[in-house]
DNA sequence: ACCAGGAAGAGAATAACATTCTCAGCGGAG
DNA sequence: CTCCGCTGAGAATGTTATTCTCTTCCTGGT
């Protein structure tokens, strides 16, 4: 149910092989390989959840692989047997945290009918999750995509998807009724925003004894929807 | 000149000296001092040259201290006694790279006379100088401050000084012209155009064999000044 | 000119990780 | 029942940062 997609062409044989073998071996290989298959997703979960267990529970993202293993009882050989390495794990929690995260506003959103509103509220939540320890469940972690951001920017772009859709929508709507600043395309207010957002809400997280930031919520939500301009 | 500031306190006497001995030793002391400290720096700034045509060269903040010390034709035994470890090394760089392209930006803006026009332009280059790797000297390597933003975010805050203080002042200026939105005060308009705009360059870089993103120095602009919504 | 002590060089030692490799046991499909 | 791929356990490797040892050199004070 959770925690699919990426990885998938790692299990999947070379297409190649449909047009050379005949169908009927196609189908018994499959029959026998899909419970293999499904022993290693349940592997795959345990290392998952493992992983998820131990950013919650100290905060960030740096744990070791030794850990997750040691954690979900399995081994490093079996780690290494499902995952490419660490960075496909992190990508693998990156990419379901931001699809659920997206369900949780899109929900939150739904309570509003006017499409600002929705945005506000929308902008707000987003805000929230991508702080860094909320102590709550599931921080965004986007303190790590940055990172991977350099060394794999297709697979972050691919998480980021959900989101960016979430946010075009509403920002579509937003359109149709007249409140989005007509030079502007909804898809790019929504990646903008959604940038600026969870950017800020990260780099604004870390406490500040001193005297200033605490950029806010709203704050953040003012100036994304209304710049700095005076019109 | 240059690479200054942040570790000056390593080579500090502590000042507590300053009550317990006599004032004639102190100066003799600090007499005797000042050559080597001299010399010190002269290898301060080896390293640091080092470093940054290294990081030039290959583009990317991920180099060995060991790369550094051969480079710059010392030993490591000497890059542990100038610098605290590796991060002070990027620090100092960082800090660096941050207060010249302030001064670069300041100068770039004093061509316009109206506000927003010094800020449009001070944004746009602040924007293109934020991108990996434009081939250009000195790309600010935006990149590795989210890894330091979690262990050393008060460092990282200070070496941010000087960009926000020129933000500041023009958000200042442009407060005074009546063309700052009322319901934002300057500093904060400031630090949420930086970060949107260092943050959104740098997320946008990498190239986009796809369809969509190269978000532009403009829209950037656009969207800080102007936000989204429709007024 | 001479000496003590602080820097510097050379490079080995340590530590923390990720990643790979070896070997032996297990369990399911035929 | 047997073979083979998947596992566990954990050793081995490779990369870095950081520290440590020992020796050499230079400098400033006498």
């Amino acid at each position: 149910m959770q925690y699919l997609s990426h990885m998938a062409q790692k299990t999947e044989p070379p297409v190649s092989t449909a047009s050379e073998e005949p169908a009927w071996k196609q189908r018994a290989v499959e029959r026998s390989t899909k419970a293999a298959k499904l022993r290693a997703e349940k592997r795959l979960v345990r290392f998952l959840d493992a992983a998820q267990a131990i950013i919650t529970e100290k905060g960030t993202t740096d744990f070791t692989v030794q850990e997750v293993v040691d954690r979900s009882s399995q081994s490093l050989r079996s780690f290494y047997q499902h995952f490419g390495g660490k960075h496909e794990l992190l990508l693998a929690l990156f990419e379901d945290a931001l699809a659920r995260s997206a369900d949780q506003i899109r929900a939150a959103a739904t309570g509003r009918s006017d499409p600002l509103s929705q945005l506000k509220v929308a902008v707000q939540l987003l805000f929230e999750l991508s702080r860094p320890d909320p102590a709550a469940q599931r921080p965004l972690f986007t303190d790590f995509a940055p990172r991977l951001l350099l060394t794999h920017s297709v697979e972050v772009k691919i998480a980021h998807a959900p989101l960016i859709e979430l946010f075009t929508e509403m920002m579509v709507r937003a359109e149709a009724a007249g409140q989005l600043r007509p030079t502007i395309k909804p898809r790019r207010a929504a990646a903008l925003t959604m940038q600026t957002i969870m950017f800020i809400a990260q780099s604004n997280g870390v406490s500040d004894d001193e005297t200033v930031n605490p950029i806010s919520a709203d704050e953040a939500w003012e100036f994304c929807a209304m710049g700095f301009a005076h019109p």
